[in-house]
RNA sequence: GCCACCUUAGCUCAGUUGGUUAGAGCGGCUGUUUUGUAAACAGUAGGUCGUCGGUUCGAAUCCGACAGGUGGCUCCA
């Protein structure tokens, strides 16, 4: 970190305190959770008990926040062994910071994730408990706190409140929920007011606003919460996707295959996945007493093809490849968008392979999402997902050891910029995760590798050695684009809706100047020779200004808009108007009817056009 | 699911401390106009103010429940 860093840093961490030191001047029987720094601030989760905080009060405490800032109250550093530490806790009713000592005192940490370890304390490794803790005293507020701060109250920059949510203590749902107050900070009222401003601008990308103004997609309240439902436009842009993911996959030497969308549920009782997640099958029967449900994800169908008939060595690996929908009851409240859906459709695939294949078919099924990516020009950011120490996972962890080896040695391989995430593996394996970022910096999972010798195992799939034996194949699981859904809300904002041409739902649109006979006749066959080249075109025939019909056009991030009248019919010419992210202005010159639409077609079925974002 | 907030016409929004027939722009429709690279003009239709219940002489406005959404938390095969 810089020396800059390291101030912004510390401002934050004092903001935190000066928020607490006036939250506490409000409401004196607040408990305090932790304050710590964030991405672009700080919060402080705080207990009122029954008087919640609402953004109503944030004006209030903002004000009281200014005085306490005014009053340039230097931060002051003390210790106190760790007994008396927790004596303080208890004297001043704070249950939670007595919490937080107790495990100081017992085991020299804490262990909960989301807790920062900047906000413990002095934290020694291992056995041995801490001695002595330390303190942070402004004015009338001390706080346990490792620091550090700047000097004084009245250097802690520029901040404004944002918003208060509900956060479980220490990041579990079975303990008290508090309430987080966050803000916003930076070194200056300038710095402030630009993030301000890129919130507002990132609103104007939000997929769900520009999903609705290019027609892209709905939410039904009938339908029901997160089942999308696909216009025309956002069809395209899904089969658009599909169609390329799938041809990737092709050259991988994937086929294509097919299963139900429902199953009986015994299917996922021989997976294990009904034991682990029991509250997420809601079950209905089918006329016979058997219970079934939705499939949830593919791997467990598609092992039943791979089980349909013996298989050899020389089989493997076994490639299939289906982009299908599935279905998953997610909690009302962890519903967003497009982003996390209960109808998401994946471009999955399942290699059935012998264990000396595992290397080269993940180093080929990455090659496809680093081409996808590449095209798209997304960047990827990817997390090596293992396995921890908890018990949630399936097999033996000497097999895991082992798939974990091989992926992290495939990252290597490829050169991956990678990071790596314990306890973020499926209870099935561990993962490739490809992750990218919305307009607002939050972050998803989209293109997954996965590698599986637990499902082989619970199925019981075998293939023939070249020694007469029977041997266990390994799955590798893969999706490029992962959800669509999901994808889509990333890639929107991505391109703020600026799609390039071979994905625009509308490639080309005509404008008549009139509605005269001769400009009418002459649009319609321009019209024709586009369909003819296989280009998405439409007439806008209406009885509108030219500079209407153009502005409707760049509303809807046309690629190209073409007026026609009497000049286009004389010369049989036209000059086309490039939407602005192009990067092939040089085609907005005159040019032949014929010219223009084949131009296009080969640019669109290059796929290399990259808007310039 | 949990915490806070939001829900008025197809869309974006206005609606003063509860007080007559709830407004605007865009979009739609009809007519006039026949338009040359980001919004022609006029008229007109469209709303049990998310739903249900309550308080009140009177509710878009106050209270409650439910539904949907937003920001987080938790979860995410």
């Amino acid at each position: 970190m810089s020396d800059q860093q390291d101030n912004l840093h510390a401002m934050r961490h004092s903001l935190a305190h000066i928020m607490a030191t006036a939250v506490v001047r409000l409401w004196p029987g607040v408990k305090l959770g932790i304050g710590p720094v964030v991405e672009n601030g700080f919060y402080y989760d705080i207990d009122n008990g029954e008087t919640t905080i609402s953004e109503d009060d944030f004006e209030k405490i903002e004000a009281e926040m200014q005085k306490i800032i005014k009053d340039n109250q230097s931060f002051e550093r003390s210790e106190k062994p760790v007994d008396m530490a927790i004596a303080w806790a208890q004297e001043s009713g704070q249950a939670y910071k007595e919490e937080l000592l107790n495990d100081l005192k017992r085991a020299g940490t804490t262990v909960a994730k989301d807790l920062d370890a900047e906000e413990l304390g002095t934290i020694t490794e291992g056995e041995g408990a801490v001695e002595n803790v330390s303190f942070y005293t402004n004015g009338d507020f001390t706080d346990l706190c490792r620091g550090p701060h700047v000097e004084s109250t009245g250097k802690a920059g520029a901040f404004k409140l944002m918003r208060v949510a509900g956060a479980y203590w220490r990041g579990n749902e079975n303990n008290a929920q508090m309430q987080r107050l966050y803000g916003v900070a930076f070194e200056s009222p300038k710095e402030l007011r630009k993030h301000l401003e890129m919130l507002e601008e990132a609103k104007k990308r939000d997929h769900r606003k520009l999903g609705q103004e290019l027609d892209l997609f709905v939410l039904s309240d009938l339908v029901g919460p997160g089942l999308p439902l696909f216009t025309p436009r956002g069809t395209v842009l899904r089969n658009e996707l599909i169609k390329f993911s799938e041809e990737l996959q092709r050259e991988g030497g994937y086929e294509a295959v097919w299963a139900p969308h429902m199953t009986r549920n015994e299917l996922y009782k021989v997976s294990g996945h009904f034991d682990k997640y029991p509250e997420r099958f809601d079950v209905s029967s089918v006329e016979s007493s058997d219970e079934f449900m939705m499939k949830p994800m593919n791997c467990p169908h598609v092992t039943q093809i791979y089980a349909s008939r013996p298989r050899s060595y020389r089989d493997l690996p076994l490639r299939y490849m289906e982009t299908t929908t599935m279905y998953r009851d997610e909690k009302s409240g962890e519903l967003h968008g497009l982003s996390r859906v209960r109808s998401l459709t994946q471009d999955d695939s399942h290699a059935f392979v012998r264990h000396d294949q595992i290397a080269d078919e993940m180093r080929s099924v990455l090659g496809m999402v680093k081409d996808m990516y590449a095209v798209l020009g997304l960047p990827l950011s990817v997390d090596l997902s293992f396995r921890d120490d908890s018990d949630n996972y399936f097999g033996d962890v000497s097999v895991w050891e082992e798939a974990q080896t091989v992926i992290e040695q495939v990252a290597k391989d490829e050169e991956l910029d990678y990071r790596v995430e314990p306890g973020e593996a499926a209870f099935y394996g561990p993962k490739i995760d490809i992750i990218v970022t919305d307009a607002l910096g939050r972050k998803w999972q989209c293109a997954t590798v996965q590698l599986d010798f637990i499902q082989p195992e619970r199925f019981e799939l075998e293939y023939a050695g070249e020694d007469g034996n029977m041997h266990r194949p390994a799955m590798v699981h893969k999706a490029i684009l992962g959800s669509i859904e999901r994808f889509l809300s990333v890639y929107i904002e991505h391109t703020a809706g600026k799609f390039p041409p071979w994905l625009a739902p509308e490639q080309v649109r005509l404008l008549t100047v009139n509605q005269e006979d001769a400009t009418v006749a002459f649009a319609d066959g321009v019209v024709q020779k586009a369909k003819d080249l296989g280009l998405r075109v439409t007439l806008d025939n209406a009885n509108e200004s030219v500079g209407k019909k153009i502005r409707n056009s760049e509303v809807m991030k046309i690629p190209y808009t073409v007026v026609l009248g009497e000049k286009e019919i004389q010369l049989g010419k036209v000059t086309p108007r490039i939407r602005k992210d192009m990067q092939v202005q040089d085609m907005a010159n005159e040019h032949t009817v014929e010219n223009f639409l084949q131009s296009i077609a080969n640019e669109v079925k290059s796929r290399t056009t990259k808007s310039s974002l």
